[in-house]
DNA sequence: GTCTATATATCGATAGAC
DNA sequence: GTCTATCGATATATAGAC
């Protein structure tokens, strides 16, 4: 399905396209606008890609690998053997995915509805495998009995929601460095996960 | 700006495009398209409305509107000298909002982007304002000294952004009702501002 | 208040020269 | 690998009859 894209053309092409997409949006980008930012015409952009959709499914896809990929690098700097400690490394690889990647998280969080029925399937899907991640180290942290939720769906999705608008207002060059930021959510998450009684 | 729209096409022209922004998007529905569901042809549209995106602005303002107001009225069922009395009720508004009114949630969660710049500058002053409401809270919590959060501004977007992905996921006729996922979240929300030591 | 006809613009994509 | 020319479809919106 997805082309080579090895050339410079094509990489300015991708970069362009991601912004535009990101920031206007698929409907609103035209083969024309991408083309004319990289410096060429129209019909050259079939040379790179198929099609539109192509390019932005090129995108969707390459940002959900990276978001899965981050978390499975960042897990082994976790206890195994301790799932709050897992739960911690998972908020603050999240975290540090949205704020260090903005552009490309805003394109997944927005731009979803413009992929073929196919594509927004598998989509869907990448995305569904990234909270079946979440919802494994919730449950382990739950069934060792020092932690509770109200809903263990529910706290998943509420989790994974919190951290999911940072593309949205994080400023990079802000007060807040992005370690700090996962300091704050993994803090929040973690008392998401407090026994409830502890509170007044 | 907009009409006074108290006849019966205008009212069904306003179900319909409320119905299509929100699920296909503002860029994806034609006028004609909108016409079509009503059962006129699409130059009938501009006896109702002078333009597409006056159509989408009714929409948002009305849905924001909506908000404010649900949460202005239920603030008088809460202890006014209860801070987290307010936060509670807050959440359960906000929640419950999200939760009934999906459709309207939606379209102001993913279409603003299609207003005009004036319009765009409105809503997004309009949803700063519900913020400013919930800081209001958290803030007042804080002062007690009984509460503790690791970042104001963070945690009010966080509990906001949290109820916000109701809107796309809840089910209506699923095991779930509005009171008892407000009751969730009530709980979340209590619990991210709890003092810090209270978790293990 | 709805219609047909149409103006005007732009879209994604293709054909074929260079 | 990029270009010009263009196809065919569709968009918002207007004009004017009924």
């Amino acid at each position: 399905m997805t082309r080579a894209r090895l050339d410079e053309t094509s990489a300015d092409i991708s970069r362009v396209a991601l912004e535009m997409f990101a920031t206007q949006g698929y409907d609103a980008t035209s083969i024309r606008d991408i083309a004319a930012a990289v410096g060429i015409r129209g019909p050259s952009m079939y040379h790179h890609f198929a099609s539109k959709e192509e390019i932005l499914w090129s995108l969707t896809e390459t940002a959900l690998k990276r978001l899965a990929s981050a978390w499975h690098t960042a897990r082994f700097y976790a206890n195994a053997d301790e799932p709050i400690s897992q739960l911690r490394a998972f908020v603050r690889a999240d975290v540090a995915f949205h704020a260090e990647h903005r552009t490309e998280a805003n394109l997944v969080n927005s731009q979803l509805k413009s992929l073929s029925p196919e594509h927004y399937a598998r989509a869907v899907e990448m995305r569904s495998e990234y909270e079946l991640e979440l919802t494994t180290i919730v449950r382990a942290c739950l069934a060792t009995g020092k932690y509770e939720v109200p809903d263990l769906r529910v706290t998943v999705f509420a989790i994974l929601q919190m951290t999911i608008a940072i593309a949205s207002w994080y400023d990079p060059v802000g007060p807040l460095g992005v370690s700090e930021l996962a300091s704050i959510y993994e803090e929040l998450a973690v008392k998401m996960l407090a026994p409830a009684k502890s509170s007044p």
